[in-house]
This record gives structure tokens, sequence and C-alpha cells, in this order.
DNA sequence: ATGGTCGGGTGCCGA
């Protein structure tokens, strides 16, 4: 089972992209963010008629995650658990039956900036969210896939200039420190176990020509529960996405389960 | 058009 992340940074402007993507990597499913469109506006006829099984979770303007899947999907659940107050769409879970059946999340963490402020406290607030969401999936004991635009730079070694983030949401110590504790959970960072080599990115800025002098960041990641982590077999960085037409900022990262 | 780049949805904000 050949699971993908991918901001796509709004359906619209990837209508193009997005299905070339698909047909030449030929995932199972695929974790879509920033879909940037309300769920009675997705172009689902595009997918539908190429045979996906769609889910979204939209919102007008901003966020926005999604689901396409080749297997089916059981058990949706939009939103993160735990702030009824949070209208935010930005998580999204579905149980993909395969071989085996593995739950997979997908999910659009807040970007925080600036930092500190208001932006900031609610990133971190979602990350602790995020953390007992975790928590309690991990407790079934089942493959479980947690997949998206985490906004976090792990290591240093996942920024091509890490100076220049020191003062950044996506790299300050407590961010990092968050995802720490979310690996401490027992989850595996799939890229970083089977691609160890630093250099590795997921995203460039549109600006200032970061995608031509490589000045890119990893935030892209899917995190593993044990059960998952038993059975994963590959895990990859669609660069050359970048490089395409009318390109996301952000590049397909994905992983293959023996699933 | 918004400085520098995009996207979405307006009549700039978010990233």
């Amino acid at each position: 089972m050949k699971i993908a992340t991918f901001n796509i940074n709004g359906i619209k402007a990837r209508i193009e992209a997005l299905p070339e993507w698909l047909a030449a990597a030929e995932p199972d499913v695929v974790l879509l963010q920033e879909i940037k469109s309300v769920d009675e506006s997705f172009p689902r006829a595009v997918f539908e008629d190429a045979g996906w099984v769609l889910e979204t979770h939209g919102q007008k303007g901003f966020n926005g995650v999604a689901i396409l899947s080749r297997l089916p999907l059981e058990d949706v659940v939009r939103g993160l658990p735990g702030d009824g107050e949070d209208l935010q769409a930005r998580w999204i879970e579905a149980t993909v039956v395969g071989k085996r059946a593995v739950r997979v999340c997908g999910l659009y963490l807040p970007n925080g900036n600036p930092a500190p402020g208001p932006k900031y406290d609610y990133k971190l607030a979602w990350m602790a969210r995020m953390q007992a969401r975790a928590e309690a999936l991990l407790a079934l004991e089942e493959p479980l896939v947690l997949a998206g635009d985490y906004n976090v730079i792990p290591q240093a070694e996942d920024a091509a200039r890490p100076e220049l983030w020191t003062e950044d949401a996506l790299f300050l110590p407590e961010t990092r420190a968050a995802f720490r504790r979310l690996l401490n959970l027992g989850l595996t960072d799939a890229f970083r176990a089977r691609q160890p080599a630093p250099g590795q990115y997921s995203f460039w800025d549109y600006q200032a020509g970061a995608w031509e002098k490589n000045n890119g960041i990893r935030i892209d990641h899917l995190l593993l529960s044990p059960q998952a982590a038993d059975l994963l077999l590959d895990a990859r960085i669609d660069k050359e996405v970048r490089a395409g037409d009318k390109p996301s900022d952000h590049v397909p990262v994905w992983i293959e389960l023996d699933a």
C-alpha cells in the first residue's frame, strides 16, 4: 500500500498537476492539505471519474484537507478532537481497507508565525491536542499513519540553511520539543528511518529563488505506529514535482507499506 | 493590485 502526503496549495490551481502526478506515481492513498476549497466546490468529478474515492474536509479560502484512495475508506472523522470551538479544517481520518486495515490521519498543522503571539499559541495548543489524539489511536495497537504538512523542521539537517529559521515558528525549540514528544510516544518518522542522509527537503518557498538555490526544508512527514513501522518497505520524496509546470511549493512524500 | 511569490477570494491576508 503506497501512502502519500501532498500539500497542494489550492485544488483549483493544481487541477492539472495533481492528476498528472497521480497517474505517474500511482499511490493507493493520498492525504492532501491546503485544498483551499469548501467541500461543495471541490472538483470531485475530476477524481471520481478517474476511479478515486474522495473524502474532503474543507473551509472557505484557507486550510482544508482531503483523502484520495483507490481502496474503500471507512469510519471517516473530520476535525481534530479536543476543542469544539476550533473551526479550522486541518484534520481528517479514515480507515483504508487493503490486505491489512490501516488507519490514516491527514493533518495540516498550523504554521504559527509570527512567534511569539496568538498564532504560535494556537500552534502549540493544536500540537498538544494532536498528542492526545495520537495517544488514543496508538492504544488501539494497529497500523496507523499520521501524515501531512507538520510545519515542523525536526532537526537542523532538515533545512538547507538552518540559520535562517532560528526565530521561525517552524524551528523554535518549543516547536521541535512538541514534535519530539510525538515521536517519543513510539512513532517512527518514516522518511528519516529509510533515508537518513541529510539535505532532503519537501518544501521550497516561491520567493527569492528558493527552489533554484535548493534552499529547502523538510516539513512534510509520515509518522508510523509500531505496527505500521513493522510493515514499512520504502519512503521517498518526489522532488522532481517541484520543477514541473505550475507546481505547489510542497512536493509529495510517500511510503510503501506491506499492507 | 497588494514590493520582491503564490493562491483564494475579494477589495489583502495567509503562508
